[in-house]
DNA sequence: CATTAATTTAAGAATCATTATCAAAACACA
DNA sequence: TGTGTTTTGATAATGATTCTTAAATTAATG
């Protein structure tokens, strides 16, 4: 099966790459909306798993109760706070040698870029911080 | 809130404990059933949910349409073969430095122990290995 | 043990994210 | 431009999970 270039399709890559967060389908829906009124939200899910499939945008499921999803493909990780629910990217340089020793520990397996941590947000982890010194 | 003891909530905790994989609620109401054969899927559901936010078992969310759940709350990681979908234990110690690393990296987040990466498990690393020698 | 209040259950209805359906529109390509 | 393929929009269907309710079970208290 061939992929055509529809504007619909073009659109909702453009807009998820310039999003920094990491949204839901109908979240990116909201926002594609304002440029194609007309789309359909069934439009979004449909584009979102073909690109997804191709490797063009990354789908995250990230224990949320929705899939999430990533214009940016490149390595990088995610916290995921799960206090707020917000969708830290945690990048290559942040993890120091974790990374070959992950690729040494698990050779043989293919380790894929999208990995998701669970934890606290830089926000979130402070005011729990803050709330353990009231108590 | 108190929580009181049932029945329901004592078999579907032991069960889970028993099994060596990491069951969906609908996988585990079917074991559960060979116990006790009246008990309805809901109430698998509404004990799964009050038994991981206590934190007697963990709630998996590793990105497949349903929620897994783990009766192990040791510390340990989750590889989710993205061929046929396995959920395979990574125990603390097949990780060398990472946990430290990461300790340290994100020192001041929470990291949790439920933490899942994304490849292949040995089967099927295997045969993608083999499928590529012969292409 | 008996009484009363709180919690939990079973069954089924409701919700909501996602997928499927299908006729009409857009696209690819000669 | 014509023709076969792919995609779209609208909507229905699906399926995992949550909610609802009356009845049953459990906890607390005398």
């Amino acid at each position: 099966m061939k992929l055509s270039k529809t504007v619909q399709r073009k659109v909702i890559v453009d807009e998820l790459r310039k999003l920094k967060c990491h949204p839901t389908a109908d979240e990116l829906y909201e926002v594609v909306r304002r440029r194609l009124p007309r789309i359909s939200l069934g439009t979004v899910y449909r584009n979102l798993d073909v690109l997804s499939a191709s490797g063009e945008i990354l789908r995250l499921g990230i224990g949320k109760k929705q899939m999430c999803f990533d214009g940016d493909t490149s390595r990088h990780y995610h916290l995921v706070c799960r206090c707020c629910g917000a969708v830290d990217d945690i990048m290559p340089g942040d993890m120091g040698n974790v990374e070959k020793e992950l690729d040494s520990k698990l050779a043989g397996r293919i380790l894929e870029a999208s990995v998701s941590f669970s934890g606290y947000c830089e926000k979130c982890a402070s005011r729990v911080k803050r709330d353990a010194q009231l108590s």
